[in-house]
RNA sequence: GAGCCGUUAGCUCAAUCGGUAGAGCAACUGACUCUUAAUCAGUAGGUUGCAGGUUCGAUUCCUGCACGGCUCACCA
């Protein structure tokens, strides 16, 4: 602690001498009957008179924010989990002695308040105090009132003050936790059943990402922080587990932005004997249920523009859409050098396995992703590009996968499900030969997945969902650290 | 990892051309029994992110470092 603030020092006196009045300054014997909301619920629309003849009493509890005090009187804005609700404080009616504790809190403060409930000259719904107690002495002086807590720094690394002083940040965690309830419930009443699977992998898999790497001692192991669960989940549909999902987090080693945490949150379902197909039509439900019981509506506003949810919504093959962009020369599909011509044309710089997918998902990447504002499912992506997914019965060449796009972001990537075993293994040798080079990609055959698989794994669609940025969307939200209570960040010095 | 921008009182922000670092809120003292950015009078609060350099003199100019933001790259 700062132990030469004197802005603490002062605190810390009135600490030490509420203890020598025998006051605990930290006491938990306060019983809380009401929350704020509570009150403004039930009386929020009744007129003073009304409010006369209502002879019950209240208690509630919450932190202080503001003191309006007078010489004999005073008001208080207190605020608990549910809202903020202010309280009247007259001598006449505390009592000498408590009011003379009521002269020394401070703002920050806890306090537990019970009393009547009525309305000010000025309208406000207020708690007459008949008593009260000083649950917690605050040391720390909270952030300014009026302007509020804006710089970011503080905000992500004091979180709690961020809390208490921006309500508009609670709302955006409260909408986050209400999204991931309706996601539970939308699964579980279609008969999914929400696992779990591990956290720390022997070979990481799944994504093509780098992985954290830590150590288990008793085993004398080199684990992986999983960069996604599909491999552990696939092996539970092969058990006979037809519907399932996973809601939790997944850590991928790579740069943090606006749009990367290193630790994320991702859905990931599979269901047998469904399709890609399938997984856009029930896609399409799930957002759209969300976004109506959410936002009130189908649509949204996101960073200024407005997202339209009406299904149905577009579909574009992969490769219709970089031919529907116009920059390109068709036959970029068919010739791999061609393609390569175009991506250098466009500054792309070519360093990772320039297989003809891969560089078709580059161009992609750079010029249509960024368009797709609208929610939009592409679908068709090259076999290359897809190590997991089931080839499409017509063309080899692509598989049956999409991915959604809103408002230029990859939201939502699903597929058939590859389960023939000897086609896996082959994709997985492939990429490994591909990207063999890159060292610290830590690309290793899962041979216990591949045995698993080779005892069958029925015809099964899969698919995964950036929790965080799907927040972001109904948050209206610019940067994912926004719906991360603890993003991370530095250390401080 | 690269580029650009930022860092001044607890919080939000000023500070002319390089010339003694200020305000509002918060805090402290006093007045005030319906305020709500309460009001009024007064007081205190600073190693200007850190370390160097230039200069008679640096918040200001230069270099390095730390932390943060944005953009890019890697990825989802």
């Amino acid at each position: 602690m700062d132990e030469g603030s004197e802005l603490i020092q002062q605190r810390i006196r009135k600490l030490e001498k509420l203890r020598r009045e025998g006051r605990d300054p930290f006491p938990n014997n306060f019983k809380v009957t009401h929350t704020s909301k509570d009150l403004h619920d039930a009386f929020g629309s009744m007129s003073e008179e009304e409010l006369r003849s209502v002879q019950e009493t209240f208690s509630i509890a919450g932190r202080i924010l503001a003191i309006r005090s007078f010489g004999k009187a005073g008001f208080v804005q207190v605020q608990d989990q549910k809202g903020r609700i202010q309280a009247y404080f007259q001598k006449d009616v505390v009592g000498e002695q408590s009011f003379q504790l009521f002269k020394t809190v401070d703002i920050g403060d806890f306090l537990g308040l019970e009393g009547r409930i009525f309305r000010t000259k000025t309208g406000e719904l207020t708690l007459q105090v008949q008593n009260f107690q000083l649950l917690v002495k605050s040391l720390r002086p909270l952030p300014e009132k009026w302007h509020g807590l804006t710089d970011v720094e503080t905000r992500y690394r004091h979180r709690y003050l961020d809390l208490i002083a921006n309500p508009r940040v609670k709302e955006v965690f409260l909408t986050r936790v209400r999204a991931i309830q309706m996601i539970r419930d939308f699964f579980t009443r279609r008969g999914f059943m929400e696992v779990e699977t591990p956290m720390l992998h022997p070979i990481p898999g799944g994504a093509t990402a780098r992985p954290f790497k830590t150590y288990h001692n008793a085993l004398d192991m080199e684990l992986y922080l999983r960069v996604a669960p599909e491999l552990f989940l696939k092996r539970l549909v092969i058990g006979g587990l037809e519907r399932i999902f996973e809601i939790n987090r997944c850590f991928r080693n790579e740069g943090i932005s606006t749009q990367h945490n290193p630790e994320f949150t991702m859905l990931e379902f599979y269901q047998s004997y469904a399709t890609y197909e399938d997984m856009m039509a029930m896609t399409e439900e799930l957002f759209c249920s969300m976004v109506k019981e959410i936002i009130g509506g189908l649509r949204l506003t996101y960073g200024g523009k407005e997202i339209d949810f009406t299904p149905p919504w577009r579909r574009i093959g992969f490769r219709e859409s970089l031919l529907q962009s116009g920059r390109f020369d068709p036959d970029i599909l068919r010739d791999r050098s061609k393609a390569i011509d175009a991506a250098r044309e466009l500054g792309l710089e070519l360093k990772r396995g320039t297989s003809h997918g891969r560089v078709l998902a580059d161009l992609f990447k750079e010029v249509v992703e960024p368009g797709l504002i609208q929610p939009t499912f592409v679908t068709h992506y090259p076999t290359e590009v897809s190590p997991l997914s089931r080839q499409n019965g017509d063309d080899p060449e692509v598989v049956d996968r999409f991915e959604l796009f809103i408002a230029g972001r990859e939201i939502a990537n699903g597929f058939s499900e590859l389960n023939d075993p000897i086609e896996q293994r082959e994709r997985f040798l492939k990429q490994l030969s591909e990207r063999g080079e890159e060292a610290d990609l830590v690309l290793r055959l899962d041979e216990d997945f591949l045995r698993a698989l080779e005892f069958g794994m029925p015809p099964t669609a899969g698919e995964g969902i950036g929790i965080d940025r799907w927040v972001m969307l109904l948050t209206d939200s610019p940067s994912i650290r926004d719906v991360i209570f603890f993003p991370l960040l530095r250390m401080e010095k």
